[in-house]
DNA sequence: ACTAGCGGGACGTCCCGTTGAT
DNA sequence: ATCAACGGGACGTCCCGCTAGT
């Protein structure tokens, strides 16, 4: 039983990862069953039986694409100790990209956030979610960083959230407009002070502590 | 008469002032020529009387935008004086367009730049040309402030254009995502107070003086 | 002064004449400013001098048309005697026409009356008033032979008229269709015999008179 | 399935019987493409999908147009019993359709003999194959009623239908244009008395054998 | 009366996304 | 999973009827 879903679960599997891309290079308008059907090697109608619609297809491989590349985030992050230093994985795994994409055509979030925002509700809506799950891998970490006495408590989780999800993404826009690192060279360098900079929480145990 | 030429004229520059935020808002692939004569009230032949191709509109329309969008930040930069006031004023004037678009649809250029980086070179060389007004705005403002001894030598004029533009933008692309103007405020917020603490002239000038 | 109109009028004549064959052959859908253009040798401008629209100058043409084939007409019968005789005139006239047209493009009244009648009331409105002339001259025929004791009361004038005309103008769609005359002969030849065994007068006359 | 490939020649079927009024209404040439994709309720793609051109729709239409009337016709004819019947039968069907058309527009033969003798070659060469079968039901009629000594020898079959046929289509035409049925009743008066007038076989015999 | 150019829109090709038969 | 065919509709060309400027 579960052996018989096997084969048709591979071939999905396998559209999902050859279209991911070619969506994310060529946009949702962009991209047309013909594409897909030569970066996947399949007709049409081999698509089709696993997807219903180029829509539900899309949708699929966007999710696709926000899993593969949220993997690669959790797991540099993972293997940082400390909020500040998981910060700073997270900023530079990000940073990365500017040279290496994780995924052709850049970040599928920001991508599919531009083009859908303002016309296709259902792929708006897979970007919400996937945006919010990384500003909440962000804000998580000061969270924790902040239980755990490492970040002073006037740090605010969200904004820092924000400011970083911002920057990065903006950068990345530019280096690959301008087909050029170094905007993303910039921004990293400069979040990686503010986090540096971010207030310790020991002064205000010591002040909690040791006051009077 | 020398104005002769004028009918054709502006229904050119209608055609552009309504195509661009179509294009602004559907992408250059998601809009099409249906759209196009909806919007602009002109049937194809109307519009192909005043544009080769839908390519050659598109680039038109797309250069109207950024020279309506910059005009909005050059007017607000020249009512400030000095470099961080300036700067600010730059800040606030595209932090506004989180809650009041400058164009329906957000930043033409970073629009511009993530739909047609990989598909579209024509578009974006013309992304990269109004990014780069867009920079040495910023940049101008840096270096002149460091010129007039308001800024310190220190400060990179580049490295701080980057910064700028690549958080707000990203920031625009979030609240616009979410619909939430917040995440562009916490930028706005953020940026302010780098502007504010760049180190002055003077303190460079009086240190090396004083020093000792 | 009567001079001064004298050129324009006859510039307007000449297109007229010119036309006229033009929207006779192609029809007024199927005949194009270009075609019109070509055949009077002005270009459009200075066709639009003298009609304010395509649909004016058709209006004009057709009704140009009209006048010259239905002189034709008045003239042969004028040159019969005898309401008999006037009646062969007329169908012998227009039986010429299926070997050499009164107009190229055959009978502008029932060209007209085709195209026009499900699409166009003001070509329909001068075809009407056309046919009804061309029916009413066949009417008057029979009427003042019937007044002059030529032919029997009891002859309809305007049934006869129905008749006539039908035939006719079928008999030329025909005979222009297949080119060959033949339709149109035997038609002429048929309505010849019909007329000449039209119930004389003189029977009912000498009933009256001589009458037991 | 031996069905296969009804689908398409369903909706072939369709668009024949949606676009045969339409042109028969409009003209060849005042027919728009618009018109006939507002009367199928096809896009231009699906019509195009089923035939190479707008000619060959036309050409197509026309052959449907003229088997619904022509079946008309026939099945009228069949419902007779012998020449002088068939002949009546055929007027009386004609004549009916000034008050209720076989089909919008009026008779597609000379609607189309009209238009397109001096314009559209193939369009006149299906009209005059059109005519002919007319002419020659007619025709046909009238030789198997000699030839079953019904009606006499000296009776032209062609003569007998060039007049039908001109006197019909005309009478048409005029009840059309004026929207008066009166003058194909008139018509159609005058060609029952002529068929009931024909000459029998047995009277020609009779003379033959008992002359003097 | 000519000329250039306007706005309109018909046309037909091409390819889209989708379906159904095999 | 393939393939052929379907209906849809975007695209851009071309020419239409008409206007304005000379």
């Amino acid at each position: 039983m579960a052996m018989a879903a096997t084969k048709g679960a591979l071939t999905r599997q396998r559209i999902l990862e050859q279209a991911a891309p070619v969506f994310n290079l060529r946009g949702y308008a962009g991209a047309s069953m013909r594409d897909l059907t030569e970066a996947t090697g399949l007709e049409k109608g081999g698509i089709y039986n696993h997807f219903g619609s180029k829509e539900a297809l899309a949708l699929a491989a966007f999710d696709h694409a926000v899993s593969v590349t949220g993997r690669r985030l959790t797991t540099a992050r993972d293997m940082a100790e400390g909020a500040r230093a998981q910060l700073i994985a997270l900023v530079s795994e990000f940073g990365r990209w500017a040279r290496r994409p994780a995924l052709a055509g850049g970040c599928p979030i920001m991508n599919t956030a531009i083009e859908a925002d303002d016309t296709n509700p259902q792929l708006r809506e897979h970007a919400r979610n996937a945006m919010n799950e990384l500003h909440r891998m962000i804000g998580g970490v000061v969270k924790r960083g902040v239980e755990a006495n490492e970040l002073d408590a006037s740090v605010d989780p969200y904004a820092l959230a924000s400011i970083m999800t911002a920057s990065l993404e903006g950068a990345l826009m530019l280096s690959k407009l301008f087909d050029d690192p170094v905007h993303m060279e910039r921004v990293v360098e400069h979040l990686t002070a503010q986090i540096e900079a971010l207030p310790s929480a020991r002064a205000a145990a010591r002040t909690k502590k040791g006051a009077r």
